[in-house]
DNA sequence: CTAAGCATGTAAGGTGTTACATGATTCT
DNA sequence: AGAATCATGTAACACCTTACATGCTTAG
């Protein structure tokens, strides 16, 4: 009687589930596609997906087959059908959200107590990593997506085309926005002038 | 020595702090702020608000000043000097982040084992709370966000730009999305029918 | 032979959420 | 009068991350 789940949000258990019903994978493996297709809205760490791969398994939902060649550890794991039925109740009862957590967008909130460089920097930064992760999606398009479900391709492009947008304000309006950052500074006090004297008790 | 404050990211503290650098605030009030400007990519509840603005008054980078008027408890804080001083040092020393949780899009991955209704359902939804932020954003521009930093009106305008960007995408590609979930579902295995055979070697 | 990649896992800790608990005031 | 809004806080817990710990294999 495999019990508890009956989880309204998607967490990493789900997620390594309906991965997994792509079709069989090690841990590892697992990893590797939340880093290539799923990086960019769902990220997950070895030590959440293996625990939750035993759980999984202790609940009956996957079966796993070990492997040790050679002292070489290797567990392929995969959907049972019970795991299937979880994975469609699940999916069927749950209200997804859709959160963001962007220190780099809150970075730049207080880009007016910032120096010009650093915001810059920062800006350059975001810039870099858009567009590595849009050279890393363009790969994927022939590589080894091609058998995964029309759904993942939809949420690729989605991505693609959200970063881009993304990137191409960024592009266009960093301009205005380091100018004005640098126009509002209040006067500095961190520069060598009168220092403010109150650095408070102690 | 207000000392622990050496954090590379940034917390509910240092956006408290950041938010009382535009003007001092009740607790309550930096919760609002959140929900307007930066629940799009942002969000922090009353349980690590309160504490954290509890913190950092203990630490001296904001002071509090309590006015209770007929029962009626009310705390305003505002940013001490040290505290801008932290909150520039922490800016400075900053690598931020900038990741998504979408649940959403998770679930979008797995269509293919969903009802084309709830599907369609999901869709919609996810539109409405688009429409629903996109609006709120709307709002935002003549009303209080007049007197804040250029910075803060770029970073909203990104959001509208990204939003508005995730929304078209979704509106115009729904369609054969639905199609081809519906297309791809896997012989039903949880109506009455014949087992589905290939699990292949078990 | 050394670094990178494959491969599995554990333990401690950080960070924030949910739910709870309370109460005044203003709008309908 | 009742609902919504203003207003503050606590405690338990969920959830995931980081760092650690280990060892084989392949490529340079």
């Amino acid at each position: 009687m495999p019990a508890r789940n009956q989880s309204k949000s998607l967490d990493v258990r789900t997620m390594c589930l309906g991965i997994l019903s792509f079709g069989e994978a090690t841990g590892y493996e697992l990893k590797r596609h939340f880093e290539n297709g799923f990086h960019h809205f769902y990220a997950a760490s070895f030590g959440s997906i293996y625990p939750a791969l035993e759980a999984l398994s202790a609940d009956g939902l996957v079966a796993c087959q070990e492997t040790a060649e050679g002292g070489k550890l290797r567990k392929v794991y995969r959907l049972t059908p019970a795991g299937e039925s979880a994975l469609r109740a699940t999916l069927a009862a749950c209200e997804p959200t859709h959160r963001m957590r962007s220190e780099f967008l809150a970075v730049l909130c207080f880009a007016h107590l910032m120096s010009p460089e650093k915001l810059s920097a920062l800006i350059d930064g975001r810039l870099a990593e858009l567009d590595d992760t849009l050279a890393r999606h363009h790969d994927l398009r022939d590589d080894a997506h091609a058998q995964l479900p029309a759904s993942v391709r939809f949420v690729n492009e989605f991505g693609r085309h959200t970063m881009q947008a993304a990137r191409d304000f960024i592009e266009q309006n960093k301009g205005w926005l380091i100018s004005a950052a640098e126009r509002e500074q209040p006067p500095d006090d961190n520069a060598s002038r009168a220092p403010r004297a109150r650095r408070g008790a102690a």
